[in-house]
DNA sequence: TCTGGGGTCCTAGGACCC
DNA sequence: TCTGGGGTCCTAGGACCC
């Protein structure tokens, strides 16, 4: 989708529409502390862009609308959305709340019809949300993904197989997903510029540098390569919940204050979906930023309340004693998750 | 009043098992 | 003359994505 949150708010506040429009996370700590979620096009043309702090973007675009995030709202139309993708594809894949793969392999019989398919399946998105998005088709999941961010918004973009090098070559390297700062900077480091540079670099002299696996892989994905097939997704792994303290802080109350609230929310979410978990993680972020976790695997799955709450206290209480910054931001993750299918069938054994 | 919050995937070292 | 090779699970941390 584009410009996914900020577009939801415009369909539900037409009012706003043809402004700069900011979605906002605040942090609670008061005032413009917090950070920007998104923004629409008219807000990005003023350099208000995602992750920016708010105040800054205040002063980039002091006319702008500022929204909070309301993720009720993007979530039902995502679903909306999904709902219209999946009916039209032979095996489909969400991504994220606005990002999704659809296998049109058996659908359509060439890369003709498959554009056909995509205006078809844009067009009926647009009439029944009310909101444009962007696409890629390729043969493959990794190029469809950079075709589908090439042309935004409302875009369509096709990457025949005989076209990838060619259309690959001239993009920068960040635009390969899997590819950020850090290993960007390596890569430039080594000349590289664009995805053409970084196919030009030997297989052995990438693992040298990288390692095996992403060494295999961004020598691989340099040149369009890439296996990985369209598969529903089994569920989620982990669930968190993280805030940010009102004040920077080690006081055991304060933070076990909101050991409690957080792992109420991530308990709410076990609970609709039916999930135990066995491993429960406390998350600190100190005050430069850094991310610290503690965690415990349970001996056995557990899906109550108390076990979740008291296994995060003393993670919590011995995070304290093994490190003594202040910390930022807490939170509470469970992971190792099963659905009733899994308990029942651990239950037989 | 500087810097959200929700995820996935990978790696490395240690414990432990056969 | 001390002691192989293969595997899983766990914890902690990091890179990356939206």
């Amino acid at each position: 989708m584009d410009y996914f949150f900020a577009q939801c708010e415009e369909r539900e506040h037409p009012e706003i529409k043809g402004k700069p429009v900011v979605i906002c996370v605040y942090s609670g700590r008061g005032g413009d502390s917090g950070a920007v979620s998104t923004s629409n096009y008219e807000a990005r043309k003023l350099g208000v862009k995602a992750g920016i702090p708010i105040y800054r973007a205040k002063k980039l675009a002091p006319d702008a609308v500022f929204l909070p995030v309301n993720m009720e709202l993007y979530r039902s139309i995502s679903d909306e959305v999904m709902e219209i993708l999946r009916s039209y594809c032979e095996r489909f894949e969400q991504e994220s709340v606005d990002e999704a793969f659809c296998e049109l392999t058996g659908k359509v019989s060439d890369f003709d019809e498959a554009k056909l398919l995509a205006a078809r399946i844009k067009d009926e998105i647009k009439q029944r949300t009310g909101l444009t998005c962007s696409a890629g088709v390729a043969p493959n999941k990794l190029v469809a993904k950079i075709a589908s961010d090439f042309q935004k918004p409302d875009g369509l973009t096709v990457v025949r197989p005989d076209e990838i090098l060619r259309f690959l070559s001239s993009l920068k390297i960040t635009d390969l997903i899997g590819v950020g700062k850090k290993t960007s900077e390596r890569l430039n480091e080594l000349g590289v510029k664009t995805i053409g540079d970084l196919s030009k670099l030997s297989k052995d002299d990438l693992i040298r540098e990288f390692g095996q696996a992403k060494g295999a892989w961004l020598k691989q994905a340099s040149q369009g390569i890439d296996d990985s097939q369209v598969e529903e997704r089994e569920g989620t792994e982990q669930i968190g919940r993280i805030i940010t303290l009102k004040e920077n802080t080690r006081e055991l109350k304060v933070i076990l204050d909101a050991v409690d609230k957080l792992s109420e929310d991530v308990y709410r979410k076990l609970e609709t979906r039916k999930l135990s978990f066995k491993s429960v993680s406390f998350i600190a972020i100190s005050t430069d930023l850094k991310t610290r976790t503690k965690s415990r695997t349970l001996g056995a799955p557990a899906k109550d309340f108390e076990t979740l709450k008291s296994t995060a206290h003393e993670l919590a209480k011995a995070f304290l004693n093994e490190h003594h910054f202040l910390l930022r931001r807490v939170g509470v993750r469970v992971a190792n998750l099963a659905g009733e299918k899994e308990q029942k069938t651990l239950g037989e054994f």
